[in-house]
DNA sequence: GTCTATATCATGATAGAC
DNA sequence: GTCTATCATGATATAGAC
């Protein structure tokens, strides 16, 4: 792995950890394993490389939906699996939490080059996850009433939420009762006769 | 309004704002109008402030529902009405979030006396709201299926999930959404035939 | 590419005058 | 109670050697 990526994935697990202004050159530098000044050479500076690691985050977290809008041909169902895949990977984590959630409570004093990022964050994903809903009900994979778009900004809050819970609870239920729910939001755990 | 007051009125919309990391003695003073070293003497450590206004927050947030549990013959529906008031108010603010959703971004590296606050609040918050959940199923004012304190995380997880998203968003039906979906999960907005 | 050394600034905190 | 002055520390960032 290169000193960028080891760079991009420290500062990673420390925002998460500690948000973004909990986090210092010295801290990426310790966990590196090279010299504070190493890290200019790679980012200008912080803000650059807050942005750069939310914008590696939102790519990953968004690949599997890229695949799907491309290979339309694709079940609903399983779209929905690949789309929920990293975030429960996230949720059964104890420590962890979404770095976009994190950096949604410094929002109003981040960069705004790094704002910028997390804004695009959750639009695309309740984008994603509206459009998954609608296509899944029309498919007869989901069953739920009302609009697709509210619904996933209700489920959306509610990962978003259950991750920050969770975490200060230190009790993973929080996360799973939310999933759970989620499950009964679309009709897809608890079946009603028709 | 005493300085004191003034002092812990600055640093909680500094935190809300900010979150823990991003407001110093200087922005607290600035805005109270006093000198940075005159806090000192209201408040020995920036812990110590924090812990306060953490607890204040708390005992703000929960003193409708303490009048309950001692006035058992209140309603449960004017019960749950007084315990979302101060949510809502919150909620409807655009720039404004929850404080300790904010706090719990975080959490890792929160003075553990700020840390413990906070986690006072999520545990108490969703006790009491567990408690309404079930009373009101049991007197017929709401109606859902499972576990009350299940529902309680999730309803609670939604709640402060779209308070940080509706702001990053800048969009406050993100909020109004998740409050008609809680509604719905109660049975208090969507009635079905028996 | 990585380092040492340093500049500059802001931070939390203290001492002591008034 | 509030101030000025100051301290020690740690922050981001830069210059320049290797």
């Amino acid at each position: 792995m290169t000193t960028e990526d080891r760079i991009l994935d420290a500062c990673e697990s420390l925002i998460q950890e500690r948000g973004y202004f909990g986090f210092s050159f010295a801290d990426v530098a310790g966990e590196v394993g090279i010299r504070k000044a190493s890290i200019y050479y790679y980012f200008p500076a912080k803000a650059e490389l807050g942005k750069k690691v939310v914008n590696r985050y939102r790519n990953r977290m968004r690949v599997v939906c890229e695949d799907w809008f491309e290979a339309e041909n694709l079940d609903v169902g399983e779209a929905f699996k690949a789309f929920m895949e990293p975030i429960v990977t996230l949720g059964r984590k104890p420590g962890a939490a979404c770095l976009c959630g994190v950096l949604g409570g410094e929002f109003q004093s981040l960069p705004k080059i790094v704002r910028d990022e997390v804004s695009e964050f959750f639009e695309e994903h309740q984008r994603t996850l509206a459009l998954l809903f609608e296509n899944g009900r029309n498919d007869g994979v989901f069953r739920f009433d009302g609009d697709p778009k509210a619904l996933a900004k209700v489920a959306f809050s509610m990962i978003e939420g259950s991750f920050l819970i969770k975490r200060t609870q230190n009790d993973l239920s929080v996360f799973d009762d939310a999933v759970a729910n989620l499950d009964a939001m679309i009709g897809t755990s608890q079946p009603r006769p028709l």
